[in-house]
DNA sequence: CTGAAAGCGCTTACAG
DNA sequence: CTGAAAGCGCTTACAG
């Protein structure tokens, strides 16, 4: 149809007077092309404006074929479209082929070379599913005995609740995510060692609960501070909850962050602009889980790694006042 | 790696002692196949455990590859995330292959043998760039001389607002989402022309506009009615609008729907088991999208298709009080 | 450093 | 109704 799509190696070959091979060769930017010939061949390609069919390739490859399954609603959050599009873009680089799977059953595990699991609880079911099969799996979240990768949730928390320490700050609210999500538990961990930590002890009502939306956790924050809730400081367990908070502290006609401080915890791009926050390295944890899962094809031992977080301190945050 | 990976057609023809030809024919429905060597072959793929390799597939039928192109946010949108499965879905089964293209460019769409255009604006740039090209495509909103597919706005506004009207409601706020989006333009609109159709004017401070998210429709309709606005009813926008509204309602202590009603858009499956809203056909927009684009493909005039939306009557809108 | 050829797993005219 | 064979567009040992 396209003109375009017509151009196949052949076309290039013979208007370069090579062999597909030698094409192929420079395609996949392999060692061994005379640095003349390869020049040929990349303006040739230029010249038809040849793109490579990536099915074919797929195909010649025997391209692996992944799986990717996210368990519970963070299917449609924004920051597991980023993890997704970050898996798409790095496997695709690497000639595998991902496909996103809905059911977890054996038909749809078939085709599967292997699998990367995403909205990790404790004592995840499909982990006991997959231990009794043969295919290699690789967590984004942590467990035992199974590869697995994940952002340091706790050491991030730490992080921001240092941040707050160092402030001045005593009084800070742990706005959570639903607690059976391991992310919103352990960043609700780390906010409790960091207290103790540093001497304070934990109190129960600073604990503000919401679903991760923004919404929620404006209203959370809202009722609780028009309930007279006293505090300076807010740690979010995600930037849009930190969104929706510094909303409702302002609909109460408070300053971010001259009377109150607000954390978030993701650094999604569009929300970030001036919220201080606690950075995934979303790239990291994508390129972790992607070299776990070829040691899992390649039969390598089981092995995990804790991803390092940031603290990107940006400007609803101060010293506390007075 | 995976044992299951290694099946292929010639196993399971070699296994049912017939050819791969036959086998692939009974694969893919064609008639002409004897009752009998179906039966055979069909058992045969289920004992052995057969998956076609859609790969391998994709490149025998010289699949055709589209491309999605989304603009503006969107893209992270529950909305859109549905849409785009079904997409994903639908022409998987029909051999096609989906491909989210980010950049807008020559050589992005080289590779691509038609084009779906997500996110419409009114005199959209994209559609002034593909007219230049050969490439076919279709729009998901309305435009000139273009194939394009896009749900009834006007018409559903209207069906939301009429039955509003009906339950006797007269003071119907409209919660709009950013009015650069063709949709929001569309369903306001309908609103308007629905007031005119039954002899109200359209007054100016009903309309409120949010961009298209639960919290700031929530900051919307709570400040509006904070600031003593009078409305008995709400149309919003979105499902997502609609609930962020009942959630402000409903924290003023109002009763909804006793005290005020309020319908949505989109009908979208998690968000609306108690929500009165109007359906948007999602299954058919993309089926229709779809097509629109295979006459693309076979060079066949432009044309386009408004698709019906459906009133849903739930549990959030009653009769007006007094 | 490069070419000829086999192969990836399917589909589909073409015969019969 | 079914088989044998060519072909989809690549990649990659294998020679040379």
């Amino acid at each position: 149809m396209n003109p375009a799509a017509n151009i196949t190696i052949q076309h290039v070959a013979d208007a370069a007077g090579v062999s597909t091979g030698t094409v192929s060769r420079v395609l996949n930017d392999r060692a061994g092309v005379k640095a003349k010939t390869r020049d040929t061949v990349l303006a040739t390609i230029q010249k038809l404006n040849y793109r490579p069919n990536q099915t074919a390739r797929e195909l010649s490859k025997q391209a692996t074929r992944i799986g990717l399954h996210i368990s519970g609603v963070p299917k449609l959050t924004r920051f597991y479209m980023l993890f997704w599009r970050k898996l798409v873009e790095k496997l695709g680089a690497d000639g595998y082929r991902l496909e996103e799977i809905n059911t977890f059953s054996d038909a749809s595990l078939q085709s599967l070379d292997g699998l990367i699991l995403f909205g990790a609880h404790d004592d995840d079911p499909r982990i006991h599913f997959l231990k009794t099969k043969d295919i290699p799996f690789v967590l984004i979240g942590h467990g035992q005995d199974i590869r697995w990768v994940a952002p340091d949730d706790i050491g991030g928390a730490g992080q921001a609740v240092g941040h707050l320490l160092r402030l001045g700050h005593r009084e800070i609210v742990k706005l959570t995510g639903k607690l059976d999500f391991q992310g919103a538990q352990d960043r609700l961990s780390g906010y409790k060692q960091a207290l103790e930590d540093a001497g304070l002890s934990f109190q129960r009502d600073l604990l503000l609960e919401g679903n991760f939306s923004a919404l929620e956790a404006y209203r959370a924050v809202r009722k609780a501070r028009e309930a007279g809730l006293k505090f300076t400081a807010i740690f979010a367990a995600s930037d849009e909850m930190a969104l929706g908070a510094i909303a409702a502290l302002e609909d109460l006609g408070l300053n971010v962050p001259l009377d109150i401080s607000v954390v978030g915890f993701d650094d999604l791009p569009t929300l970030g602009d001036r919220l201080t926050t606690v950075r995934q390295d979303i790239s990291e944890i994508v390129t972790t889980a992607v070299s776990l899962l070829k040691q899992g094809l390649a039969k390598e031992p089981v092995c995990h790694k804790l991803v390092e977080t940031e603290l990107i301190v940006r400007s609803t945050t101060a010293r506390k006042r007075g």
